[in-house]
DNA sequence: GTGAAAGCGCTAACAT
DNA sequence: ATGTTAGCGCTTTCAC
């Protein structure tokens, strides 16, 4: 059933307006040629002649015509679309909120704005990562940049493995086959808990769910600073407290009604560096008389909280630049090797 | 030249890996079967035999194959991506920060895989909005949110006459041809204004740059509230400030050294707002004692700075379901009216 | 129940 | 300098 141009009816359930969508052979007839000068026209080819297509490209313009990208894409097999999975809880089904995610993500969307390419943003189950390449195997996607490892070193492990340009934010761990970029977490933890030391506090909680790998470096880094510190942290301080705000201040209740002492805290994060401080606080304890609190992240607000907190500071803004960059380099075939990132101390009123 | 399935050399300069892509072909030759068996396979027709089915999609799945969804959709009409466009300003080239608009972006992101959509993340000149249009018009989205009017309103009217489908965060405008959702931003100036005025304010100043349609109803509230309390604010504590947080610190400044009196501020955001609060401090006032500061957004770290603020609560979470509920209803042909969604102070520290 | 073939909107040989 | 035609990977009549 050949159809000529225009005899189209308007169905197509996702399609809003009564009018169908101009296409390109639309535009040559209008203009009197035929479509091969169009796209030819249009994609500024200098073998078409100039007048011509200059009006063509007036027609174009004054119709509000675009070429179709799907189409083009599919025949051109290309694709500027790069993915940016934000994994979540399964169970807790939570929101996007942490704001240092949120930083992140646009980070991202400036890097990816600077080399051209539009980003597809999409959250998926964190159990099950693999969805992220579904996104590549279909087409969607040339590329997939993933926000965090979370448990799921092998999943990620087994995307690369089946050559899914795949870049991901977080530690870099021994055996890993993708690419990661992420903060010094090591270094991080371990600045973080010398300064503590530093300050004379002598019992360090340490906040954090270390079952994600760079909370796990982190917590090395917090072992490392004790060491150089010839001191050996209680096992009892080491927290598990997974990235739901919430969980803080059960966390820190039951700390203290245990009536285990304690004089410092480092949290992986600012959010629950905050909470911390308000758990605390709740309790009866002082920050930073009491208890000394560092944070980690260096959230925009991290400097306007109250108390404004000492923390380890992220690197933001290069962070999108080095993750695309990385992405990038996959893309053109070559190895992108895991970059570390330097973090650093910002020391404010909560552990001065 | 006809090419038999997998004698096509991998080229393709987007392409990473050097396997060729898989495709339905693949799938079918394998499976002993013809393409057309494999699509009705995959697509879960019954009209193809049950084993053979499953036998299909069990090789498809062991191969991590996914239908190619450019071609798909090319060959279905269909598409389930949304732009979700966030503008930036074009001389400060400034990135996406504020925290307010980032959950905003949070609360689409959800609301949009709820429903099954992608969300394609696209910042743009906000000189030059019709930009978004060719997202649509290129078949690249079947629709558009865009986060703020800007200084724009005419240009998101013409979108709208246009026939693009579109959602606009932002304030209901008299003449607007476009569906907005946004916050009751003239009721929230207004109980913002009042609640100062209640606590015995007399000269409230006002900041946010009036250009922008949400800002200009705010200002209207604060002259509301003023009327209702048979007073008459001063034009001169009507400040336009951009939304550029560095901006309240100048503005701030410049307002004390001009000896012009006040002791309250209402600020068109929490950024701004923090900002202000900075400003006062370094010239050597005290909020809330000399100046009580109201905010705007009641972003999520409001309740954790220093001081806590008083602001006005933005229903940020519902934002991104209504924004995404207006935009389904225009794609189905519908009319999607203006919605205002209420909002409500939340009183704190900084203006109790 | 399955296959052959046409065509979604576009580009790029290969013709003139 | 322009037109004709084949085909990107898929779905769907239409035939068997």
């Amino acid at each position: 059933m050949p159809k000529t141009s225009l005899t189209k009816a308007p169905t197509l359930g996702s399609d809003s307006s009564d009018r169908r969508r101009l296409q390109m052979a639309d535009i040559a007839r209008l203009a009197g040629v035929s479509v091969a000068t169009v796209s030819r026209a249009l994609s500024g080819s200098t073998l078409v002649n100039a007048e011509t297509s200059e009006r063509i490209k007036q027609l174009a313009q004054s119709l509000n015509y675009s070429i179709n990208l799907g189409a083009q894409n599919l025949r051109l097999q290309k694709n500027l679309t790069v993915g940016v999975v934000v994994p979540y809880d399964a169970q807790s089904r939570q929101h996007i909120s942490d704001p240092f995610f949120l930083s992140i993500i646009g980070s991202i969307a400036d890097a990816l704005t600077d080399h051209g390419y539009d980003m597809l943003l999409s959250r998926v189950d964190s159990e099950r990562l693999d969805a992220a390449s579904q996104l590549f195997d279909s087409g969607k996607v040339i590329g997939v940049i993933i926000i965090g490892q979370w448990r799921h070193h092998d999943q990620l492990n087994q995307l690369a493995a089946r050559n899914v340009p795949l870049v991901v934010w977080g530690g870099e761990l021994p055996q890993q086959l993708y690419c990661s970029v992420g903060g010094d977490n090591r270094d991080g933890g371990e600045q973080a808990t010398a300064h503590l030391l530093r300050a004379g506090r002598k019992r360090i909680a340490f906040l954090g769910d270390a079952a994600l790998p760079e909370v796990w470096l982190r917590r090395e880094g917090y072992w490392r600073a004790h060491a150089q510190a010839t001191q050996t942290p209680d096992p009892q301080l080491e927290l598990a407290v997974p990235f739901e705000p919430d969980a803080a201040r059960q966390v820190i209740d039951r700390l203290c009604s245990s009536g285990v002492a304690f004089d410092g805290v480092l949290a992986c994060s600012d959010l629950l560096a905050i909470h911390t401080v308000q758990a605390l606080r709740a309790q009866g304890r002082t920050v930073p008389v009491d208890v000394s609190v560092v944070g980690y992240d260096d959230m925009p607000l991290a400097a306007f909280c109250e108390p404004t907190l000492t923390t380890v500071h992220q690197p933001v803004v290069e962070a999108g630049a080095e993750l695309v960059a990385a992405l990038l380099l996959l893309l053109k075939g070559e190895r992108a090797p895991a970059r570390t990132l330097p973090v650093h101390m910002v020391v404010r009123a909560s552990a001065p």
